[in-house]
DNA sequence: GTTAGTGCAAATGATTTGCAAACAG
DNA sequence: CTGTTTGCAAATCATTTGCACTAAC
């Protein structure tokens, strides 16, 4: 296994933490870097992008790619497996978890004798204010 | 509404239209150029994605990103909305159907409010075959 | 002949990496 | 001090686009 060394907590670092728990939404790395210049801090895009990186390997992190193929992070409340349903408009999201699911992509492994089976479920939409406002 | 250009038959794309054929698995871009180049048929790559993005758009073939973010392509049997079992290793694919998963989806959407919702789910394991052979 | 299709090379856009300077512990 | 972390610029990588050229019909 490997060795964790320990985080150094940087202004950069508490920056980024700050603005995950704040956010209710899913964000992309160059919007956390927007925000963070908009709040008059001084973040380097590739500091926003290694440090979400590093909390995606931690588990810290829910990673979801978007439509458009840019991926986008939110902080990880749930520790167990789960999905999301996400405003396209707004990030606005909705943590989802439903057993069902999980079993019927375990018994098709097994029907199809598949194994390593993973999969990766994402439900886009317009949440209500974003309809409105449209 | 667009109107529909009629498209022409060229060698190149009737080697890829033939390559989609023969294949049950799912492809890249590359892995098609590379497997036509080796069949002898001089296609350029940039043509492969321009027949590929086209049959995208019409629903002619199925579009499924992998983990590292490349596309992969096969030709689309159902005109039906459906899911994917596909072998990470060697592309090997079972289509799946579930109308739970569609009805869950719906009833979420009405749950939380949200309109025009779109889902994404693929499953990636290892077949038999390759399960066996690592 | 007209117009769609091709293919190279160059552009794109998100993400990563090399490396020297900056800083936390 | 000593090893992390940062940040810029340059590199990657899949995919797209400009444009002159070729080929379908």
């Amino acid at each position: 296994m490997a060795l964790m060394q320990r985080q150094r907590l940087t202004r950069q670092r508490t920056a980024i933490l700050q603005l995950l728990q704040e956010a209710d939404s899913f964000l992309s790395a160059q919007e956390m870097y927007d925000a963070l210049r908009n709040k008059g801090l001084k973040v380097g895009l590739t500091t926003v992008y290694r440090n979400l990186q590093m909390m995606a390997d931690m588990n810290e992190v829910d990673v979801v790619r978007r439509e458009d193929g840019e991926s986008i992070f939110r902080r990880c409340d749930a520790g167990d497996h789960h999905h999301h349903l996400v405003c396209r408009s707004c990030g606005f999201t909705v943590e989802l978890a439903n057993d069902q699911l999980e079993n019927w992509a375990r018994s098709l492994s097994k029907k199809h004798r598949f194994s390593d089976v993973t999969h990766h479920l994402e439900l886009f939409g317009l949440c209500r204010s974003c309809s409105a406002g449209a």
